[in-house]
DNA sequence: GACCAGATGTACT
DNA sequence: GTACATCTGGTCT
């Protein structure tokens, strides 16, 4: 059974400038995961509710790469109804619920049947939202007010959540491996989660840990 | 920083 | 039926 929508929070309301941004086209979405993971810093998440927009700047993300990746929902090719969403062409959305309480947002990647996604973990809302309030995939979901009645949207269909694409701001893009896949074997050491380092809202203290690279050529 | 409880959908036997 | 999960918040050291 399909959860209600929630409410986003009412601080994470966006301005109407922010609303002229462009969204990425569909070729943006299709490309290799990891370019893609690494391009969403920077971008605005917008959730409209009673025709209000909410939104916040994704400053963390991770890339899962498909069949071949053992942290990765459709690894081994699994096809649930959970995670049919994950085989839809890029850039729809893919949302579940994980330990019985937190929803976690995923962006998919590249085309049709081709189950790979970009993990959305963390968050900035417009200024003098609190620094930590979007800090981590279930806050990010809990704040923006997305639940898995959401899975599975096209975000370029003109529906209630898009993807805006903000050049104004250059993040300093670092990657470490991903969080809370401990379970994947060798996978749990590959370098795919992607941040802003100057952004207070990235989880934890790994932002400054001597596991970060910086990357210093991005995309 | 480490450890732990919490709540329940999902995958698999 | 049963074990586990792309997490979070609180407590203790």
């Amino acid at each position: 059974m399909k959860p209600d929508l929630r409410p986003p929070s009412p601080c994470l309301r966006l301005t109407s400038d922010l609303l002229q941004l462009a969204e990425w086209p569909r070729s943006f979405y299709r490309r290799n995961t990891v370019q893609v993971a690494r391009a969403l810093i920077g971008t605005w998440i917008a959730h409209r509710h009673h025709d209000i927009w909410y939104g916040a700047r994704i400053v963390e993300t991770e890339a899962y790469l498909g069949t071949a990746d053992p942290a990765a929902h459709s690894r081994g090719g699994r096809r649930t109804a959970r995670v049919a969403p994950m085989y839809l062409d890029g850039g729809h959305l893919y949302v579940f619920l994980v330990y019985g309480m937190h929803y976690c947002a995923n962006v998919v990647t590249r085309g049709p049947g081709i189950p790979e996604a970009v993990l959305l973990r963390a968050a900035e809302g417009p200024p003098g939202t609190p620094a930590r309030l979007l800090s981590g995939p279930g806050r990010l979901c809990a704040h923006l007010g997305i639940t898995t009645a959401l899975s599975g949207i096209d975000l370029l269909a003109g529906e209630d959540l898009r993807l805006l694409r903000d050049h104004s701001v250059r993040p300093a893009l670092a990657s470490t491996p991903r969080i809370g896949v401990d379970y994947a074997g060798e996978a749990k050491h590959w370098p795919l989660r992607f941040f802003d380092r100057n952004s207070p809202a990235v989880s934890g203290s790994s932002r400054l840990s001597s596991r970060v690279k910086t990357i210093l050529n991005p995309d």
